[in-house]
DNA sequence: TCAGCGATTAACT
DNA sequence: GTTAATCGCTGAA
């Protein structure tokens, strides 16, 4: 079992499902103040650029907010959702192809302890880091995580050798996308059937 | 168990 | 002025 940190090519895969799904598996981890804190990588969705009406990015849609996702892969894209909580994902593909992976839950690995802490919740067990917010505190990711490179020494993406049998993949539907219209229903959220750590079935 | 609802704020129109 | 890729609490069943 090596341990890898994912390379710059992996995140330039032009194909975002593709993707999403070889992020299954993989391990999240974040490095502040000498404290290491990570975790599997169990659940995620695809936001498919320029014509998916659920990205941010939907018909070349340019902010501030978004512009970062029309960066090169391989950056962060971090932002403030209802007011209160912030959302990682995974920036993919080329410059000016506005593709995301928003990373939706975790299995905790590292730094168990620290992530209790800042959840400020003990020992109940699977509530830890079963959602997109909820991992961003665990992992103390905030808005300064935002256009950050995934290849740093702050946070990156590593591989650990963990592998999932092809047909425990399922997808289904996105959460909390119902503004989408019609592509709302498009099976772009990938996840591990049978494992504890998924946000909802 | 589970549907309903309020919290809270930056960025959008 | 309105909205949002969520969460945790509440009260009813």
């Amino acid at each position: 079992m090596k341990i890898q940190k994912l390379t710059k090519s992996f995140y330039l895969n032009k194909n975002v499902i593709d993707v999403s799904k070889k992020l299954l598996g993989k391990v999240l981890t974040t490095q502040i103040d000498n404290t290491i804190t990570s975790g599997i990588i169990i659940e995620v969705e695809a936001y498919a650029g320029i014509n998916d009406q659920a990205s941010h990015a939907y018909n070349h849609k340019r902010t501030q907010r978004t512009e970062v996702m029309y960066e090169i892969g391989g950056i962060s894209y971090v932002y403030l959702c209802y007011g209160m909580y912030y959302l990682f994902n995974v920036i993919t593909n080329g410059k000016n192809i506005p593709h995301a992976v928003l990373i939706r839950s975790l299995e905790p690995l590292d730094g168990i302890d620290i992530m209790e802490d800042r959840r400020k919740i003990k020992g109940k067990k699977y509530n830890l880091t079963n959602g997109p917010g909820k991992l961003s505190i665990a992992l103390g990711i905030d808005k300064s995580f935002n256009r950050k490179s995934l290849l740093s020494d702050k946070i990156w993406i590593q591989d650990n050798g963990i592998k999932f049998n092809k047909k425990d993949i399922l997808s289904s539907p996105r959460i909390g996308v119902d503004y989408a219209k019609e592509d709302a229903k498009l099976p772009y959220r990938f996840y591990v059937n049978y494992n504890k750590w998924v946000s909802k079935l």
